[in-house]
DNA sequence: TTGCTGTTTGACTTTTACGTAAAGTGCGTG
DNA sequence: CACGCACTTTACGTAAAAGTCAAACAGCAA
């Protein structure tokens, strides 16, 4: 496991600009340490860079990623926030679970579409 | 199975609005017929609707949800057509069986971080 | 010292997916 | 007829999420 990366290995990693990375630091969704003025990346920021961009990928907005990174936290201590924070979570859940529907469903209709083609090259006597 | 519906039933039935059907159908997501200037859309166009929106759920862009929607039609006549095609659909059901991997990751981590928080309750010696 | 590479900040630009305002059409009702 | 209502087009505006570019600095090799 390195200490750290540099912001160009993350780019390559992951296949974004260094942009990218200063506009999520911006944004508060991470922090990684600084030599100098430099940017240094720890491998708890390698892996919430994996978090958010697996949050991008199902169409999670920043702020709602934003969310979702918070309640990969530390649990707070308040027994309010507590309780704020499983609501919330349940909520995120329910909204992947409807994702989840949505998937399902499109995978179903693309394998039937995909069915439709072959069996019209089937027709056209075209040996797949 | 209605005839018709107007733009602003629609609206009402999916919680968007009329620039919203009015952009699909400039973008050549949907195409309801005419009467008139009037606007009708068929069953078949809200059908496309529901398609759309589940596709935006899912966080695709209009073109990507353009390329499905393409995918339910029809079956092309022509053999390249149609290998292209099946190309295609197979390289979009790639995409959602990472986004469901993405998903049930994501879905896995919020059990892990709601049951640190149950935990966290149970310490503080709250009856969940 | 010079030059190269990587990095920084800051400002401006772009794309997507609509929102919103203006001005007008068509139709059924009182 | 006048009104209201749903609908139309055209045009400009905007927020989010970066992309692009410039100017400057730091470290290191030749």
């Amino acid at each position: 496991m390195r200490e750290y990366y540099s912001i160009t290995e993350l780019t390559r990693e992951f296949g974004i600009s260094t942009r990218t990375l200063r506009f999520y630091e911006d944004e508060g969704l991470i922090h990684p340490v600084r030599r100098g003025r430099t940017r240094l990346f720890r491998p708890s920021d390698r892996h919430l860079v994996r978090q958010i961009l697996r949050g991008k990928r199902l169409g999670f907005s920043i702020s709602e990623i934003r969310e979702i990174v918070q309640m990969y936290k530390e649990p707070p201590g308040e027994v309010g926030q507590l309780k704020l924070m499983i609501r919330r979570i349940e909520e995120k859940r329910e909204d992947l679970r409807q994702k989840r529907r949505d998937l399902e469903e499109t995978l179903a209709e693309l394998d039937h579409a995909e069915e439709a083609c072959v069996e019209r090259l089937a027709e056209l006597g075209v040996n797949t």
